[in-house]
DNA sequence: TCTGGGGTCCTAGGACCC
DNA sequence: TCTGGGGTCCTAGGACCC
């Protein structure tokens, strides 16, 4: 029986390296790409990092110093990230017998049975920069945990060509003293500042600490992530993506919002992109909860509420959603504040064809599903928001403006032109 | 002072991830 | 003035049941 070899691929900077694929003057500058609302920094080049901008720092606080070095700052840009995460998924999978696509940008990869995983990974990684324009460090360990150690040093120490093995190494306490606990996966902030209070500093630590001593502090969690540090596999592969159990759809608003009107508006095409995700997964649910706040950082008066329905017949048929969210709100809904953010939560989701008929209401025509179908596949085909809902509203003052980069590879009028 | 025991389900809150 | 969005899992506590 061969020992395990997972592997993690993680793509360089991934929104920004899209940006850079399809124009090749933001090589070598500053690049930065912003949250929705263009609020926060999520993606950010290494000149940037070079700056001591942090991930998710406010755009506002950084705009100035990004402004004197002359960086490229973009709003994001998803149906581009998402096509390009899709090609290099598709070249990853072709490099292992299995795949889980773990985030947009990062997929772990079984190369267990494989003769000699380092160089597979090479060619792996060599192809995803060679097919996609995208580059992409790997690593290899006996475990997640550890795989993703190993990504990182693949990305701080250029010599190892991208790839980097931490299986079977001598020093491996050296390099596990390298690493910030906070670093570690599954550590985040909370549980960082517990750990460097009680003197636990370097991943090296923190997997020679006691079970009982890190359940106690960290949980169940985070005495998986202990053993997982120690080489004992705790985290399968999930090669086949379980149903999502929850979907959401919310947003930040563009400007203050007063009326319940607007926010009616709002909340139907949030609760429309809640019912696509739905059907695209082949599932409806059976609980749905709407949320409205007026959340500022600052001061002024504060509201926030959220009302949550339980549907008589699961569904995921938008104007049934529709209906029902309008009714949540209406329940929530105060005058007399300026709402910033609303949402849309779908719980309770079940397969589509698990429908528990109801003895006294009719089971869901065909001719409904049939126009969802249709509505589906028009948007599909034409880009989202092609056929919509009229409670969206066609004037959208909430909607936020940015000014994102062109969708090169999912609409022909935004495609690259070489002249 | 003593006050049954064991189980399930649900929810809210808190932690984590990208 | 300006601080994203979409997920996961675990735990503790309360309600309820026999």
């Amino acid at each position: 029986m061969p020992y395990t070899v997972f592997a993690l691929a993680d793509c360089n900077n991934f929104y920004v390296s899209c940006e850079r694929v399809f124009d090749p003057a933001l090589r070598d500058v500053p690049v930065a790409v912003l949250s929705n609302n263009d609020g926060c920094i999520i993606a950010r080049s290494e000149e940037i990092k070079a700056l001591g901008v942090p991930t998710g720092g406010p755009y506002f606080k950084y705009k100035r110093l990004l402004e004197q070095h002359h960086a490229r700052v973009f709003s994001s840009n998803y149906a581009l990230y998402g096509d390009m995460s899709q090609r290099v998924m598709q070249v990853l999978r072709q490099a292992a017998p299995e795949v889980e696509v773990y985030s947009i940008d990062e997929a772990f990869l079984h190369l267990t049975g494989i003769r000699c995983p380092v160089d597979q990974a090479r060619r792996a990684r060599d192809t995803v920069r060679q097919w996609t324009g995208i580059p992409a460090a790997i690593g290899l360990g006996p475990t997640k945990t550890l795989a993703k150690i190993a990504s990182r040093f693949a990305k701080r120490y250029p010599d190892y060509g991208g790839v980097f093995d931490i299986t079977d190494r001598r020093d491996v306490d050296d390099l596990l003293s390298l690493v910030h606990v906070g670093d570690v996966w599954g550590i985040g902030p909370q549980y960082t500042r517990r750990l460097l209070g009680q003197g636990i500093q370097t991943a090296c630590q923190l997997r020679d600490a006691r079970d009982a001593w890190v359940k106690k502090q960290l949980t169940i969690m985070g005495l998986r992530t202990v053993y997982e540090l120690r080489g004992i596999s705790c985290l399968p592969l999930e090669a086949v993506r379980p149903a999502k159990k929850g979907i959401t759809c919310s947003r930040s608003f563009g400007e203050r919002i007063e009326t319940i009107a607007a926010l009616e508006e709002a909340v139907a095409a949030y609760v429309t992109r809640v019912a696509e995700k739905l059907r695209a997964q082949q599932s409806i649910a059976a609980i749905l909860s709407v949320f409205i706040t007026t959340k500022t950082f600052g001061r002024g008066p504060h509201y926030q509420n959220s009302y949550t329905v339980t549907l008589p017949n699961p569904t995921a048929h938008t104007p049934d959603l529709i209906r029902y969210a309008h009714r949540c709100l209406a329940k929530i809904f105060k005058p007399g504040f300026g709402y910033r953010k609303a949402g849309v939560i779908a719980t309770g989701i079940m397969p589509q064809d698990a429908v528990q008929g109801d003895l006294f209401e009719k089971a869901t025509p065909s001719s409904e599903t049939a126009l969802m179908e249709t509505v589906d596949a028009i948007n599909q085909q034409w880009g989202r928001g092609t056929v919509f809902f009229a409670a969206s509203g066609t004037r959208r003052s909430w909607q936020m403006q940015q000014e994102r980069s062109k969708r090169y590879t999912t609409r022909w009028d935004e495609v690259l032109v070489v002249q």
